[in-house]
DNA sequence: TTCGGTTTTGCAAACGTGTGTAATTTGGCG
DNA sequence: CGCCAAATTACACACGTTTGCAAAACCGAA
């Protein structure tokens, strides 16, 4: 009953010729070696057996699998699962398939497997090439050139790994731009919830477009520490922003979307005691109440830069280069506007 | 310079064994064919050389490759990222990798890959297994049969399909219990957003729920269709509700948020004018104004039943069998309640 | 020492495909 | 008809690992 799958060799019996022809009939070489006429009666035969390669087997011959892997890193991404979806659409694209993986910290103690023997598994598994989402943490370079094979080529994402080619977005352009709108409205105690902006990695990027804003314009700044990028996360800080702050700038939306019901709660009104704004354009930020001041944040583009940058790294036209995309403000009511009412601002 | 990665053959090579030696070694096959001596020398060497076994070529002598595949459908699902994010959890728990594809309808007419080819892709990759979202429409099963190997076995979720083992959440007894919530409240004009209950699939299926809750009390039920479970298609709803119910249930929470926004904006509000349900208990849903209530979808739960259920199929403990995980409801404010605070109300 | 049995090891084939090289066919032209 | 080059095809090996089977080594007992 156990009815194998039809190979390359039951085609070459068939026709009564060898598998070698087969082979090279369906994997049209370079080299026409082989006549117009056996080609077109193996491909009909082919058709005829709904023949389906062995993509292992063939993997394992020619060393290219067809296979990209992406790795993702958990809670340092407000929407991680979007994100993976714009990278299997962009793969897509381009005739990939991915093999996905999500990985906590390095060395983590919980029970999931670490982002080296991740990476590990994918190498030995035969990826073409791997999609990294670097945290721009210390040492991290070392650690990936520690795991991965010097041969696959890795295109990282999220934040720039020196030595690997990457695509970037500008954070700190961004939330610069998002405080000096907040100024520009007329704000001074603008208070930022997020990672402090004296460390490395994204968080402290975003971080610092804050600070580079507040420093310029002679504003104190201050940042109040979120956890994960998670709604509950700001509604747990609303408590400690009450009567301090008059302005908010979160480091995404889902942190805005929390500090604002929490100050709703407190009796404090969004915008109009405490302007906000959000970081990430999710798809809810324009349908919650206030709506969120937000900054867009290309996920798509992401995606499709690093597949475009996966393609020329294999392909030799590219080494090291760094794509940065930046972001847009996206204006809505959370924050209030020139029009706003601020009478009440002691 | 091209390294290549060091082989059994190699560390054969200086133990002065045979590389089948090595390879037994390795692979603590049942019968303790070799030396607990040797086993050690060649565990050792191997860890000098920081020998990493190809996957590719395991998988390819085995059959067995230690990777499944996950296949989701986009636009069936509101939290598709969250579903593929749980799946990676499980399936690392059981040392499995994920291929992922998602896939646009079948024949696409789209640039995307359609299922059919997504799942011989798998196929032809060599999966162990694959973990399939379906929506139970007309001749899924066939359509699956006619593409998937016999060998391997395939789970499916979020939807029956019949001859297959699955994971299946009772949308049906939520969708009910939701309306039966809002009757109990003494809403009468109820309407649901979201497909009709005449119809096959997961979308239908929540319908049916509405409808029987609606019918049991002689309630005139109607539908009103959304197109994708996303917060725009809410909005866009919200004009043709206005009026004519009290009440509201939506497929989704994301549709729900969008309809509450519209409501809003047009002057009706919410839960005081009009209740409203939604489903998933998305991570925003506790704290977006009003809260909502919503049922919980147990998208975690649903991804350990599925992958429990394919290592007891592939171990071959299990052939067809249904899980059926119910939600539960979670009642907030946007659907008013007895004991919810009302005193603001006029 | 020799024998039988058990444990350990090596040999070789197999998995499905690609590819270099040699062998064959083809075709054109003298 | 014969010859040479070009086009086409067959043969055989490679890729890294597993695994059945036979060979070898070992061990204890006669």
């Amino acid at each position: 009953m156990e009815k194998k799958r039809v190979t390359i060799k039951d085609l070459a019996k068939t026709l009564g010729v060898s598998h070698s022809t087969v082979s090279r009939a369906l994997s049209r070489s370079k080299a026409h070696m082989v006549s117009e006429e056996t080609r077109r009666r193996v491909k009909q035969v082919a058709e005829e057996f709904s023949y389906r390669p062995n993509l292992l087997a063939k993997g394992f011959a020619t060393g290219r699998t067809g296979t990209l892997g992406l790795l993702a890193r958990e809670g340092y991404q407000e929407q991680a699962g979007a994100q993976i979806e714009s990278f299997l659409r962009a793969a897509d694209e381009r005739n990939y398939r991915l093999l996905v993986g999500m990985s906590a910290e390095w060395d983590s103690p919980t029970p999931e497997i670490d982002q080296a023997t991740q990476m590990e598994q994918f190498v030995s598994r035969g990826i073409d090439g791997l999609l990294l989402q670097t945290i721009g943490d210390e040492g991290e370079p070392e650690r990936i050139r520690g795991v991965v094979d010097s041969r696959i080529p890795v295109v990282t994402f999220n934040y720039p790994a020196p030595g690997f080619p990457g695509v970037v977005l500008d954070f700190t352009a961004g939330f610069c731009r998002a405080t000096e709108h907040l100024i520009a409205l007329g704000h001074e105690r603008i208070g930022f919830l997020g990672e402090s902006w004296d460390g490395s990695g994204q968080g402290a990027a975003r971080g610092r477009g804050y600070f580079n804003a507040m420093h310029a314009h002679g504003l104190h700044p201050e940042s109040l520490p979120v956890g994960r990028y998670q709604t509950e996360s700001g509604y747990r800080l609303s408590r400690e922003v009450k009567d301090r702050f008059t302005a908010l700038v979160c480091c995404s939306d889902y942190t805005a979307i929390g500090v604002c019901r929490g100050l709703d709660e407190s009796g404090v009104r969004v915008p109009e005691d405490v302007a906000v704004v959000g970081s990430g354009d999710s798809d809810v930020s324009a349908f919650v109440t206030p709506s969120l001041t937000t900054q867009s944040t290309p996920i798509k583009g992401i995606a499709h830069a690093a597949m475009e940058l996966m393609t020329k790294v294999i392909d030799g036209r590219e080494v090291a280069c760094q794509v940065v995309l930046s972001s847009s403000l996206i204006v809505r009511e959370s924050c209030g506007s020139a029009v706003a009412d601020r009478s009440r601002i002691p």
